[in-house]
DNA sequence: ACAACATTTAGAATTATTCTAAATATTGTT
DNA sequence: AACAATATTTAGAATAATTCTAAATGTTGT
């Protein structure tokens, strides 16, 4: 049987590398062909939070010699670089994103599905008090529950 | 040398093991003694933030017959019951938190030490807006950064 | 006492992530 | 341009966290 998915695979309307180059420069990281698809990928999917596997594969279908390891590394550089955050939701994979506007993360636990929900993400807009002496330099506010599309559909059952 | 404080107070060797029992079964689960030691474990190092085999090295000190199996099951089971929260700081280990009083959690950066900070980590009381439809249950706070004791040291090098 | 069901167990299997060492690419220096 | 120093990429092995499986054990309700 043939394997669909390896047909399937979304191959994006080639993305904006202009502007994922000039951005990895600015951040002050050599721009190699490499972390320009692995930040073009996280640009063009920024709605689907993707996991280090799921870049990977759309990595590939734009630059098949890419290697895992290699996603790693540029997804490792982008977050240190702070182009790019890293989502810890729950015990499986990590997943990134691009966009670094204020917001949180809502995971359905029922379609598991990732939502970005704009507002303060941040210890003070989010009225936190952090303790004199500690240094903040990252934070991430993140939810679960019911999304509105599983609900409607837990209660027409 | 003689421990005097062996003669002289009741240091449990276990934690309230009572304690721990009678919140699981108000919490809806069967209290088996492996649910209450993992319990236990938790509610006295509800400051260490343990992973799960941090969990299964101390609760094997008091029960050597538990299995790491068990361990995650029991950790599950009383997330699910809302006894217990998982931490998701890093791509590493999940942690585990028997603190169930809204706080956030801090990671330092320099030292992995965890931190709890007292203060609003549910989206109403951090002025979050959640938009009409999604059912939160659960939400977390992290951030990371540098500790008082690293920046400390950090400065006098 | 018995059936139905829940929980525990050891170990295998899976998955995510990190490591390693060699190959390749880039940068700065002459 | 040639060369050394440095950074990046690569494939694959290694490790670590978590999940799965099937059998054994324990519990509950009748």
């Amino acid at each position: 049987m043939e394997d669909i998915k390896a047909r399937t695979v979304f191959v994006p309307p080639t993305p904006e590398r202009g502007v994922a180059d000039s951005r990895i420069a600015e951040a002050g990281l050599r721009p190699t062909p490499q972390r320009s698809v692995v930040y073009g990928v996280l640009l063009d999917h920024a709605k689907k939070h993707p996991t280090a596997d799921e870049v990977f594969m759309q990595a590939k279908a734009q630059k098949p010699e890419i290697s895992m390891a290699t996603v790693y590394n540029c997804l490792d550089a982008l977050v240190r670089h702070r182009l790019v955050k890293q989502v810890h939701l729950d015990r499986v994979a990590t997943r990134y994103c691009s966009n670094m506007h204020e917001h949180a993360h809502f995971l359905c636990e029922v379609c598991g599905e990732v939502s970005d929900f704009e507002g303060a993400s941040k210890p003070r807009s989010s009225g936190f008090k952090v303790p004199k002496g500690y240094k903040v330099t990252q934070s991430e506010m993140n939810m679960r529950g019911v999304c509105p599309n599983c609900t409607e559909k837990e209660v027409s059952r």
